[in-house]
DNA sequence: AAATAAAATTAGGAATGCCTAAATTTAACT
DNA sequence: AGTTAAATTTAGGCATTCCTAATTTTATTT
């Protein structure tokens, strides 16, 4: 059985490789908050249990054990946080700090209860995909909103769950998923955009922009 | 702040002193499947944070804040139980093993949102009652079923959450809370009692009937 | 009152998982 | 190529919380 703290870096370590590919020791100690040498530590413990191999001084990589783990948390996490919002009625901005507990301690058969409670939910309450129980993982096509030409309307698919402050104020301007946005302008000294929604107009700094994901409409 | 472990010492603490009184090493040690020697090192820690007053030798009470902490933790417990059968649909035989982990990771927000949408229950699925917030803790009147004198009829207000091999049981011969179970006869040499529920007759053993507790109808 | 049994505590040690400081390896820059 | 800087790992420690074995205290019997 993974201890918790494990469930933890294999999580992150998914994440950072976005599914394929190596992942540094530093990239993981920023994430987690956690020393490098600690990080350095526990990672040769992961190695020997087999979830992931080590190159020393190159990085880790998931084995395919290790990916299906990583994916059975995200999923956990994901169904639970949609949970909070369907069941609990939850903000969307309340919920990462209360997933991030739970996601170790739910059985498979809460899975299961929750899973079908909820009607099957294929995205959580961010609009990222939720994997399925065998690790399958679609990602909807997509692209940050900072990238988007003026003039253009788009739809929000996705908002990154990072910062519950940012999730907090895009949501008192009325952004929220499937909500339409026009692009109105975007102002070259600072990259913002000036977009409207529901018939208001706001300006939204390249980096609010850049976290929240849309489609063409 | 209590680490997870010492909530279930606490817990514990308060349930072996029905909320008075001393509790003996041996008797955590028994009830928590942790070597007296390991509950002996516990206990001064717990000393030394004020939750509770060890006389080596002799036992350990909580203080009054072991004692509200208690309370908090056998609330957050209760609620989950309630929840996990209401909403998730969870049998009672179920629940225990689930609400042990999750009572110490449930946030006072969760604790709330619970609390009203299951409508400010007063009892949990086995009929042991929900303390308030604030540490109020009535419990109603009943007795052990195996008391009962022959030829009357009660009714179940509490089955004992103990075992889940016996909750699964006595579920699986129609018994619930607010049930309504006649006694027939008792038999003097092995003190079981023959019942009547639902028009169907049963053999109950003296130790299953010690652990449903009922009131006069 | 002394011997024995039971309960509780202390001693010494293990596993986890974190830390800082030191050493090592790799990368970047004259 | 040689020096410096950055990333990584190792060394040595600490806090939790468990364990077994040994010791101490209390309770029970003769
Ligand atoms: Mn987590
Ligand atoms: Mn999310
Ligand atoms: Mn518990
Ligand atoms: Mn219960």
């Amino acid at each position: 059985m993974a201890s918790e703290q494990s469930e933890n870096y294999l999580k992150n370590i998914y994440k950072l490789s976005s599914g394929e590919g190596k992942v540094t020791t530093s990239s993981l100690s920023d994430k987690l908050q956690i020393s490098p040498a600690s990080v350095s530590e526990m990672i040769k413990k992961l190695a020997e249990e087999g979830t992931l191999t080590h190159t020393p001084y190159k990085g880790v990589e998931l084995t395919d054990e290790g990916k299906k783990l990583a994916l059975r948390i995200i999923r956990k996490h994901r169904l639970w946080e949609m949970f909070l919002v369907e069941v609990l009625h939850f903000r969307w901005d309340e919920i990462d700090d209360e997933a991030e507990r739970f996601e170790h301690i739910m059985s498979d058969k809460m899975e299961d209860k929750i899973d079908h409670a909820l009607g099957h939910p294929l995205i959580d309450p961010h609009g990222d995909p939720i994997p399925t129980k065998d690790g399958e993982l679609k990602c909807p096509m997509s692209h940050p909103m900072s990238d988007v030409r003026a003039g253009s309307t788009v739809r929000v698919v996705r908002v990154s769950d990072s910062n519950s402050e940012m999730l907090q104020y895009v949501a008192s301007i009325g952004i929220s998923l499937n909500k339409e946005i026009h692009i109105k302008q975007k102002m070259n000294f600072d990259n913002s955009m000036l977009v409207k929604i529901d018939n208001n107009e706001f300006n939204i700094s390249s980096i609010i922009a850049s976290n929240i994901f849309v489609e063409n409409v």
